[in-house]
DNA sequence: CCCGAAGACTGATGTCGATCAGCCCAGCAT
DNA sequence: ATGCTGGGCTGATCGACATCAGTCTTCGGG
């Protein structure tokens, strides 16, 4: 092992990289960039920029509507690329706002790309973390589209949970949670005001705790089934690709 | 040019492809097999099945939940692929049913991995159609998420014709369409009741009639002003990549 | 020490869209 | 010719969630 950042371990769990391949990944790597919470590091509409690969704190990338309500369309966590669809399509769809103070390291297109000439199975292994990350936006539409406010809330506070647990930053007990209850309201269509009343109510039905930026299950079982949460699609066990 | 698929139309506006690169891309149609309207090709949860590239016809990407209800995620023209993401990840987290009668080409999966490691730019050239596709799927959680229920068709509406239009299949005047109200509802997170009553107050408004499997823009620019659609994202101009 | 801002929280009121319960028409099978 | 099914269409009613208009606490700055 040459290197084991976020990346590397996320990737890893999906393609078995040789030594080679790893340094290839490293190399990527450019400057390293601090980022203050709250301060967009991309804007909407921008051109030309670099993509990022997230090495420690919270993100989210969000879109703006004219009337000034905001969609928030998924959150990033340590190990995730900021931007690369931007990068990709030449402009911008979206925002990215840092949720607490990041840290992040610069990725050139050009060298990803000069990269997948190099080691085409970086290129099969980075399509998958595409993959992965469309998955997680198919999901929230269907909670947006389909769920009512408290499954919505329920559906989201434990998928968050899967994916924290699979870097290691949380469990069936919990985690710790930066996002305001306006960051939830924005990601999951409804009004700050209906946010608090249905983090009440799940609090009061002793099936989860939201607060003072912890995420407590205090049912785990029970919130599974009130959610219909299916888990599978997040555990998958060892690289698929030898 | 040794091929003039659809596939091929879409990824040449994006990679201006060689032609050894496009003679791998045309050696990984496989069988062509044809599917009847409504009875699904993917099912939710299948595991190690085929992707395709659709050839003619319409299908759609849902997710059913639990308790019945459905949301549709996507619907596929032409040119796109169905059911990459299921094979990349393994396990399909999604169904896919045909809108109409349809005809693929199979595409297996180790072949297209194999192509990425003979020409390396055909997987960003990949790599860059996932993206837009994550990008319709990101526009159309913005749609259920934050527009009311009028807004939400006009920018489907509006979205899709600009879609089609890419391939030659509508214009500002309108499209063929050969979707049911209760394909919109399910679009939408709306119910089919109320799908009817806001197409008719479009057609009231006189901005677009939806009947008879045809979407007539009416007055495309009042459409396009009440449903904040914004184009820009959808048309880019030539390859980007040389 | 006071002020302002951010975030959590609450009650009252209003509305958008779901739900229920139908009708109508065209196409098709019996 | 009769009934059935799928799709489009409509009125009445109801409830989930938005909106408005606040309060309270904490925290950092002048």
């Amino acid at each position: 092992m040459i290197d084991n950042t976020p990346l590397v371990r996320k990737i890893g769990a999906f393609v078995a990289l040789s030594d080679p391949e790893l340094s290839v990944l490293a190399s990527l790597h450019k400057r390293r960039r601090t980022f203050v919470a709250g301060r967009d590091l991309v804007h909407q509409g921008q051109t030309e920029q670099a993509a990022y690969i997230l090495a420690s704190g919270w993100a989210c990338s969000y879109k703006l509507l004219s009337d000034g309500q905001r969609q928030i369309v998924d959150f990033q966590i340590p190990g995730d690329f900021l931007g690369l669809r931007s990068v990709l399509l030449h402009v911008s769809d979206h925002s990215i706002e840092p949720v607490t103070d990041i840290e992040v390291t610069e990725v050139l297109v050009a060298d990803l790309l000069d990269a997948f000439t190099q080691t085409p199975r970086l290129a099969t292994a980075v399509l998958w973390a595409a993959s992965r990350d469309e998955a997680m936006v198919v999901e929230h539409l269907v909670d947006v589209g389909r769920r009512n406010a408290g499954e919505r809330m329920a559906h989201f506070l434990l998928e968050f949970g899967a994916r924290l647990a699979l870097v290691g930053l949380g469990n069936k007990d919990g985690y710790a949670c930066p996002l305001t209850q306006y960051h939830l309201a924005d990601a999951l269509g409804l009004s700050a005001v209906h946010v608090n009343r249905v983090l009440r109510q799940l609090r009061e039905a002793g099936m989860v705790t939201f607060r003072d930026g912890f995420v407590a299950f205090d049912d785990y079982d029970q919130l599974v089934k009130f959610a219909q949460f299916d888990p599978s699609y997040m555990d998958h066990k060892g690289p698929i690709l030898r």
